[in-house]
DNA sequence: TACATTGTTCCGTC
DNA sequence: CGACGGAACAATGT
């Protein structure tokens, strides 16, 4: 699913091929792909996205910039706002791809860039350039990577009662983190998800807040390599140590991962890596 | 068929 | 009133 890392990388690729191209045609293939907010909701279309994404046309594509797990792109004066939901993603393809929302025409080759999205979750919003900085970081939390919180700042951002995992998940409290490298920064920093967040240790905050930039880092550098996005449950090897790993041997001590349900979330740990603590 | 998936919203409880 | 858990919801591939 797209997180944090998911969508630095998207912004890597659009930035390396469309930056600096002139926009000569827009290809509106599913009239909910803009919406007048960050919602997952194709009822939230707007009536006039489709002329308000042609409005963008004869302007120069700028490198998109990201905050949390939303990205700004901006063409001249005007610009998107853009969420990946669970499934967008942006292609290089001549032809429209299955799920193709919107095609993005420019001038020269290859032509023309698709944002796919099989679920509809994802959505582009249409809004002035000007705005973007500030609509990027709304109502968000400080971005796990652009902004990392030391121990303190962290203990301070996710004090609560909710599983540790569940409020690394909030992105009111810190933006970027979804469902994977939640579990997956648990794992590394040695901390059990489902301890409540207000009884973690100052020692435990320290290796969280380690654990959520390496652990980004880690999952940016790997995608980047390949040329285009893979993600995880599209058919190749799960690369990460926890998740989705229910039963299988934990790489680190051999004891089958558990899994559980989190908040409606499924949450993926090592018993023995990342322990209960004594009396909890 | 039922489920999984993200993020928002709403509702009941304490 | 605020924090929190749970559920519903959007859509669709598996």
């Amino acid at each position: 699913m797209p997180e944090l890392p998911e969508v630095e990388v998207t912004c890597r690729q659009l930035a390396r091929w469309t930056a600096g191209r002139t926009l000569d045609a827009v290809l509106v293939r599913d009239t909910a792909v803009a919406r007048g907010t960050l919602s997952t909701k194709p009822s939230d279309a707007l009536p006039d996205g489709p002329a308000r994404l042609e409005a963008l046309i004869g302007s120069t594509a700028e490198a998109p910039t990201r905050y949390g797990k939303r990205l700004g792109w901006s063409f001249g004066d005007r610009g998107l706002l853009c969420h990946l939901g669970m499934s967008g993603a942006f292609v290089r393809r001549s032809d429209p791809p299955e799920s193709a929302r919107l095609g993005l025409v420019f001038s020269g080759e290859p032509r023309t860039v698709w944002y796919v999205d099989g679920r509809r979750f994802g959505c582009v919003v249409p809004v002035a350039s000007a705005d973007i900085p500030a609509l990027l970081r709304a109502n968000t939390g400080p971005d796990a990577l652009l902004e990392p919180l030391d121990g303190p700042a962290l203990k301070a951002r996710m004090a609560s009662k909710k599983p540790v995992k569940v409020a690394l998940m909030d992105q009111d409290r810190i933006a970027g983190i979804g469902n994977i490298h939640a579990s997956e920064a648990c794992f590394r920093a040695r901390v059990s998800p489902r301890r409540p967040a207000n009884t973690l240790a100052d020692a435990e905050w320290e290796a969280l807040a380690r654990a959520i930039v390496d652990q980004l880092r880690f999952a940016i550098d790997a995608e980047a390599a390949s040329d285009e996005l893979v993600y995880v449950n599209n058919g190749g090897p799960n690369p990460f140590s926890v998740y989705k790993k229910t039963g299988e041997p934990c790489p680190v001590c051999r004891t089958p991962i558990a899994d559980e349900d989190h908040a409606g979330r499924t949450t993926y740990w090592c018993p023995r890596c990342q322990p209960e603590p004594p009396g909890a």
